[in-house]
DNA sequence: CAGAACATTCAGTATTGACTGAAACTTCTG
DNA sequence: CAGAAGTTTCAGTCAATACTGAATGTTCTG
């Protein structure tokens, strides 16, 4: 890893971080990005990263289930190979997406928690759950139309 | 408050906590949502939360960058008020978007990062920047969508 | 300008939580 | 089935950081 390779990967760290992720997160996705090959395993990346074999299991389930990694096995391979290939860009987003649904049911309990409550006092939180039911709708088909109008101009293959 | 609202402005905490907010941050943005009057002084903010008025003062900053609250002053009272009216959701939501461009601005550094390496080898990187590049341009366009179409139907005052 | 009312800063404390590394577990090979 | 190769779990350590509260700074009033 060069230097400047590793300052992308120790920066991703930060920025995940920064969101509510580990370091440890940002560092594994960041150098999944650049690594060559694609494919690594958790004793590869724990080399690339010094990091301990403890701290790469963990992560890899963290990143796994934000859609933001694969894992891959081969036959007659007893270990996992972890990737983040395009298609993990879009699912990446779509879980952030979800971060919408969680304010807009929040606001939903706010609303419950403030039943007995004039009109006037809960406007402000029905209007909070109105922006955000709208955006929650509307993210995904702004995902959905890249992957039909952008799909050629970057050269990925075409899916569904 | 009640049981329900303070269970509310606590799971708010945690849930802003988890995206990288303080804890403080969440119960503050969740109480300025549902209190009455919506206008709180610090004092009462920090009375209600059971918190230091240091630990207002720092958070009322940070939500206000966030665009998350806004302060105002009255002529011949020395107080500020916080509130969390009906805009702040927009400028909260319009300064979420901006983290899709954290993002590509990060994926353009790690390509420039891996300058030298073959085309295919980027093609990750560069997809990641496209994909990021067009949600970055079109969730503002939402939610600009918002404002317009959204604006009678919860009797929100039409602005701009 | 003195003093009161409020806001901010910051050093210190307590808590949280990220990471390590050894032990336990799982899965494949001969 | 024994052993090897790999992965996961988890108790413990250490660093990061959220919050407190006293001291400092600021702004308005008489």
């Amino acid at each position: 890893m060069t230097d400047d390779e590793s300052r992308f990967v120790e920066e991703m760290g930060q920025m995940l971080a920064s969101y509510g992720m580990t370091p440890m997160a940002g560092r594994m996705w960041g150098w999944l990005l650049i690594c060559e090959p694609p494919e690594q395993t958790a004793a590869e990346i724990a080399e690339a990263l010094r990091a301990s074999r403890g701290a790469i299991s963990g992560t890899a389930r963290l990143l796994a289930n934000a859609g933001m990694i694969q894992r891959t096995t081969r036959s007659g391979d007893r270990r996992e190979y972890f990737s983040a290939p395009p298609e993990t860009f879009e699912s990446f987003l779509q879980s952030a997406a979800s971060i919408y649904r969680r304010f807009r049911l929040m606001a939903e309990r706010g609303l419950e928690a403030m039943a007995d409550r004039p009109p006037a006092s809960r406007a402000r939180l029905e209007e909070f759950r109105d922006v955000f039911a709208f955006v929650e709708r509307e993210v995904p088909a702004v995902v959905d139309r890249f992957l039909r109008e952008g799909a050629g101009r970057t050269g990925r293959k075409e899916r569904a």
